[in-house]
RNA sequence: GGCGACGUGGCCGAGCGGCUAGGCAGAGGUCUGCAAAACCUCGUACAGCAGUUCGAAUCUGCUCGUCGCCUCCA
């Protein structure tokens, strides 16, 4: 494909991407509710959508990327009086709200910087934006989308379904909801709700509710689906590009944005508002083939993962392992969690990091011996544009990586002193390509380097290297294996390779 | 019950009607004092059954199986 597409939830096909307003795209993504640890699932919309924010970029585009942070809280059953999580959680630990607020958000940012993933342009909270939500709601109510009941405020969903299309995004309508959900609906909401699919804009807060604010409708806090319609709207406008996030979230919560975009800010002419125009959706993580998830307690938080201190995990994995991993999959597909595939994942980086190493080594010069080889030629030359093609169709990450794996052989076959297959100025042309991959849209970074070695090290570790040299010059292999056998033992590798000999220390 | 996804060689995972995906593991070989790394070669898979087609892993139908959403979740 030579122009980006996209596969849209909203229409469940496959579209030529075309920005609303190009060269600048907006793109808004559910970001995590900060009470508790960051889990491997909640890494995977990150990486997902920081892959697109990268590709996007590096197509040209001008992006204001939006990633929320929940920190308000939702109850913990629909409708009811209940606590939300938040708040549980923090009488719990004994701590002010806000103060783990503060802290989940702070964890959570700082493990998306060790997998490499970019900040968005702006993380938006939905305690920083509690006017922005009472307004929306007021629209849908004065647009006549909502009724005030005992404090809280609904959506009126069977008055939206009259002129809208309720369910268009996730594929339901509101007989099937009472077919099957309407049992779950307790007496207690329907006291409030006039019929079971419509959903809380604004909640009373009973007198113990520690998070709560003044409204028109009196003490109480913001309904689960307001805070993204809101800060999307504040940020990116009434309709913007793309909007992300996990394949779980389709519905209730971005059904009712939908609802929530057409009824507070679409009017007669626009009934396709929808407040995006591409709906993206990651899938879910598999753990033994069920999904990961904090309330089937089946989950691994990414904490975990880095130290490999958890019952299923045989070994430590590293940031760029996580990432790597997650990126040989296409997001669209649920991605089965082992400790076998992490580990072919940590093998499958090294070999390709190893190779993307050598080639940024390499000295190219005119004159250097050469057979053209038109095979590897082509690969090299067709790489660019094999890599874009497959990330035109809807973020193949999975085929940009397995074209950077055709082209390993030919850096190595390069690096191990065999002729160039091709002139220099292809080779040039192949190594800022390939670096333009592996760094700025991929994301990847060595991390081999991230031993602590300091100077002092590389002088004593030359110094080695060089008796060793002399100890096998004198076929002294006693001694040089010695040498080699307790580098290996202070986790320090040595090769022997046709250039000398290489060391790096292994984590 | 409603809506939807998926089932690819030992494992993970691309594939969207004809052309080798790729990785990990495994086998053989080259190189090397040995080792490591690297390089070369090797598996001929598509849940099952019908059908459409000159031709299907790819389209259609059915069967079996797995999973997700319908309640906060990425």
């Amino acid at each position: 494909m030579d122009q980006l597409h996209i596969q849209n939830t909203l229409t469940k096909k496959k579209e030529l991407f075309v920005p609303l307003n190009a060269p600048f795209v907006g793109m808004y993504v559910c970001g995590p509710t900060v009470y508790s640890d960051p889990h491997l699932g909640n890494a995977r919309p990150a990486i997902t959508f920081d892959l697109v924010n990268r590709y996007l970029r590096h197509l040209g585009y001008k992006v204001r990327y939006v990633r929320n942070i929940t920190d308000v809280g939702h109850l913990e059953n629909d409708g009811d009086a209940g606590e939300d999580k938040l708040q549980k959680k923090a009488r719990v630990e004994q701590v002010e709200p806000m103060e783990m607020a503060h802290f989940y958000t702070s964890l959570y940012q700082d493990l998306m910087r060790k997998l490499n993933v970019r900040r968005p342009d702006i993380e938006p909270t939905a305690s920083g934006h509690i006017p922005e939500q009472i307004e929306i709601v007021e629209n849908i109510m004065k647009n006549g989308y909502a009724y005030e009941s005992n404090g809280s405020v609904y959506f009126d969903v069977p008055k939206y379904n009259q002129e809208f299309n309720y369910g268009k995004l996730s594929g339901r309508n509101l007989d099937d909801f009472i077919a099957g959900g309407g049992e779950r609906i307790s007496e207690e909401q329907l006291e409030e709700k006039r019929h079971p699919a419509d959903f809380a804009l604004w909640k009373n807060a009973p007198p113990e509710h520690i998070m709560k604010w003044h409204s028109p409708w009196g003490v109480g806090f913001p309904g689960w689906h307001v805070e993204c319609t809101a800060m999307s709207t504040k940020y990116l406008g009434k309709k913007y590009d793309i909007h992300g996030g996990g394949m779980d979230l389709v519905f209730p919560h971005h059904e009712a944005e939908v609802c929530q975009s057409n009824a507070a800010i679409g009017d007669s002419h626009s009934h396709d508002l929808d407040e995006a125009k591409y709906w993206m959706h990651n899938n879910m993580i598999t753990l033994n083939g069920k999904k990961m998830s904090k309330s089937l307690g089946n989950n691994i938080t990414i904490g975990e993962l880095f130290t490999g201190k958890h019952p299923l995990l045989a070994q430590p994995y590293s940031p760029m392992t996580i990432r790597f991993f997650m990126l040989q999959a296409h997001y669209g597909g649920t991605l089965d969690f082992s400790n076998e595939a992490l580990q072919a994942a940590e093998k499958a980086l090294k070999r390709v990091t190893d190779a993307f190493q050598r080639l940024n080594g390499m000295h190219f010069k005119a004159g250097m011996p050469m057979a053209h080889d038109p095979e590897k030629e082509a690969l090299l030359k067709n790489f660019e544009q094999d890599a874009r093609a497959a990330m035109n169709d809807d973020f193949n990450s999975a085929k940009v990586i397995a074209r950077m794996f055709e082209v390993v052989p030919v850096i190595n076959s390069i690096h191990a002193g065999n002729a160039l297959p091709t002139d220099v100025n292809t080779l040039h042309d192949f190594r800022v390509a390939f670096n333009t991959w592996y760094t700025d849209i991929l994301g990847l970074i060595p991390e081999e380097t991230a031993g602590n070695v300091d100077s002092k090290t590389e002088e004593l570790m030359a110094l080695i290297i060089e008796l060793r040299k002399t100890a096998r010059e004198e076929k002294n292999w006693g001694l040089s294996d010695k040498i080699r056998d307790g580098l290996a033992a202070l986790k320090i590798k040595v090769k022997d390779t046709p250039h000398g000999t290489e060391w790096n220390v292994e984590d």
